[in-house]
RNA sequence: GGCCCGGUAGCUCAGUUGGUUAGAGCGCCAGCCUGUCACGCUGGAGGUCGUGGGUUCGAGCCCCAUCCGGGUCGCCA
């Protein structure tokens, strides 16, 4: 049996007079008077108006709730009253016959399929199967393939080779906290999902492939953000053999550019080769190592210029300074930005303005008087200017800067370029840290990155010529719009430099060989120089979608707690499941109570 | 785990210093309407104000506890 002869975007005026069939929901029923509606056919592809004129079919439409399947046969004509706003609005479809296929038994629907975005996100992840009928939802999950698709034929146009890596895995001991699966056949003894095909791709390129990549799953146990799905995400993981940082870039440059071209809702602002920051000046002049470089705003030190000034909060401390043309906002927004701000960063803003007179006012204002002169001529401040501060350690100073910086961006139309691309590279990140806890030297990312400067850098600091803290590693971000779409780095593939590396943080061969014992063995047998890099394949989608969440651009997300409503994951299990896992789950009893008081 | 915001009709929300029978829009149901297209008009149903305590003559509103959702910080080699 025949289900359609068209989709419901398919027929226009040209097809008047022909006989055809539509299936698809009933999105609406507009019944205009006792022996006319208007019955709107939706599908994947569209909607086509259905005429019902004859009492018969008449009785069928009324016999059924919205979001019904139905089948409609019947004769394409003119219609009388044409619709513009619907690539088939000309005609509608007067049927002969209507088939039943899937009746919705509820009149009352969660909420409205065309105004499903305005429902409480829990409830459309509940009945997400009806959130994505809702067109504008649909769109974002099309795109998506879209994106995918043209990411892999670019690659696959560069000479890489898409090939697929284990999903049941060994846990890693450093990174996020994993997600593990019991296995049957060895009681006690689990299986990590990859938190990303890190180590997998170094072996393939120690296996002798040369160009790898793969829209890979990553799983990682970590909490959500809005930009940040929990427990799940895909990368465009690659890596290429005999290649630099500046191959790795050179790649990118040509593949994302076009796609977000494309795809995308704005025009990419960058050429390649796209800005080159290093870390250390993201975090001076943007206070932050994911800058928006749509917004031309910087921070500057002014730890010389006020740090003196007798204002009890920056003495001691940096103090950073983000000058404002053209804001003029009243006192209470100032207050606003300045509680915003110190919500998100932890620490207070303060703030001062320079009046048409070329007079400091405002703000801490009082104790800048005495140095006037020279703050005005040290900021470069000009008659009208407002300027942003923030003070503490180096870092916090930093970052509060950062969140100023964005915050007035947004504030501040003339100061942004919202709607476009803005890429750029954040480079020389630092090899190594002092942890805050641990107060001694640590991996600042992770140690597979190769050092610049290679093994002499490691040796130097080794012998104490150099601060380890000065070591930069080949580590790579690629950022767009704020967003930090990917990291990557040359790796480490030198056994004796990996070794080194790691007797800088007090382990050793025996720590790597534990750690990363497959790679480690794989590179003492003759392995190439390689570098690679995996871009957010979700935060891609969501920027070029133009989505802040990036729940919007996944079919079936998990929401803030890891939970799929819909499914019900996750979920408890029978108890011969457990037993056959060798799995006794235990300290649940105590939590109960506290989870249902009803219980006692 | 910390902090911020929220939870009132199927959905989105309003609800004044605490005071009559808790409202609106959309949706739903019924009736009317021969060209609608976010159809229109008339009428109707629909509420444990997240939950449990407390203060009060009286609580959607105030207090305490707790659950749930979102954002954010921690976290994310």
């Amino acid at each position: 049996m025949q289900h359609r002869t068209h989709t419901c975007n398919e027929l226009r005026l040209a097809d008047a007079g022909r006989e055809v069939q539509l299936s698809g929901w009933i999105d609406n029923i507009r019944e205009v008077s006792g022996n006319l509606a208007f019955v709107i056919l939706r599908d994947h592809y569209g909607v086509t108006q259905v005429v019902a004129e004859e009492e018969a079919v008449l009785n069928v439409f009324r016999s059924l709730n919205k979001e019904s399947v139905v089948s409609v046969t019947g004769e394409v004509r003119e219609r009388a009253n044409k619709n513009a706003k619907i690539p088939t609005g000309d005609i509608e479809v007067v049927p002969k016959k209507v088939e039943v296929l899937g009746k919705c038994l509820y009149n009352a629907l969660p909420f409205q399929i065309n105004r499903s975005r305005e429902a409480d996100e829990s409830l459309r992840l509940k009945y997400r199967y009806l959130d994505l009928r809702n067109p504008e939802v649909k769109r974002n999950i099309i795109l998506r393939c879209n994106v995918v698709a043209a990411l892999r034929q670019a690659m696959n146009e560069h000479g890489f080779l898409e090939i697929t890596t284990p999903i049941l895995t060994a846990s890693s001991p450093e990174g996020a906290r994993d997600y593990l699966v019991p296995a049957r056949k060895h009681p006690g003894k689990f299986y990590a999902l990859p938190q990303a095909p890190q180590q997998f791709k170094q072996l393939l390129m120690a296996s002798g492939f040369d160009r790898y990549f793969q829209i890979a799953p990553c799983f990682r146990d970590e909490d959500a953000r809005g930009d940040r799905s929990p427990g799940e995400f895909y990368q465009l993981d690659m890596e290429m053999a005999f290649a630099t940082q500046e191959d790795v870039f050179a790649i990118l440059e040509d593949v994302l550019p076009p796609v977000f071209a494309k795809y995308g809702t704005w025009n990419v602002a960058s050429k390649a080769p796209f800005r080159r920051i290093p870390y250390r000046e993201a975090m001076e002049v943007y206070g932050s190592d994911k800058p928006d470089l749509r917004i031309d705003l910087t921070a500057q030190d002014a730890t010389a210029l006020l740090g003196g000034c007798g204002f009890g909060p920056f003495e001691g401390n940096v103090v950073k300074a983000v000058r404002v043309s053209g804001f003029t906002a009243t006192r209470k927004q100032i207050d606003q930005l300045c509680a915003d701000v110190e919500v998100v960063s932890g620490s207070k803003p303060y703030w001062f303005r320079l009046d048409d007179k070329g007079e400091i006012v405002g703000g801490i204002a009082k104790f800048l008087q005495s140095d006037r002169e020279q703050i005005i001529e040290g900021l470069g401040l000009e008659a009208g200017d407002f300027v942003a501060l923030s003070a503490g350690k180096i870092t916090a100073a930093q970052k509060t800067a950062g969140v100023l910086i964005k915050k007035l961006g947004e504030l501040c139309p003339q100061h942004m370029k919202k709607e476009q691309y803005a890429f750029c590279w954040i480079v020389d990140f630092p090899m190594y840290e002092i942890g805050e806890e641990s107060g001694e030297l640590e991996f600042c990312h992770n140690p597979f990155s190769m050092p610049n400067g290679g093994l002499e850098t490691l040796l130097k600091a080794e012998r104490g010529e150099m601060d380890p803290l000065e070591i930069m590693a080949y580590q790579y971000d690629l950022v767009c719009n704020g967003v930090e779409l990917s990291s990557g780095a040359v790796r480490n593939h030198d056994p004796e430099i990996m070794i080194k590396a790691f007797e800088l943080v007090r382990l050793g061969e025996e720590d790597v060989k534990a750690k990363f014992p497959a790679m480690y063995n794989a590179f003492c047998y003759g392995a190439p120089p390689h570098a690679g890099i995996a871009p957010g394949v979700d935060r891609m989608v969501m920027l070029l979608a133009g989505e802040e969440s990036i729940r919007e651009v996944i079919a079936f997300p998990m929401n803030k707690n890891a939970q799929d409503v819909m499914m019900g994951a996750p979920g408890e299990v029978e108890p011969r499941q457990l037993e056959e896992l060798h799995i006794a789950v235990t300290g649940l009893e105590e939590k109960a109570d506290v989870v249902n008081p009803d219980a006692i």
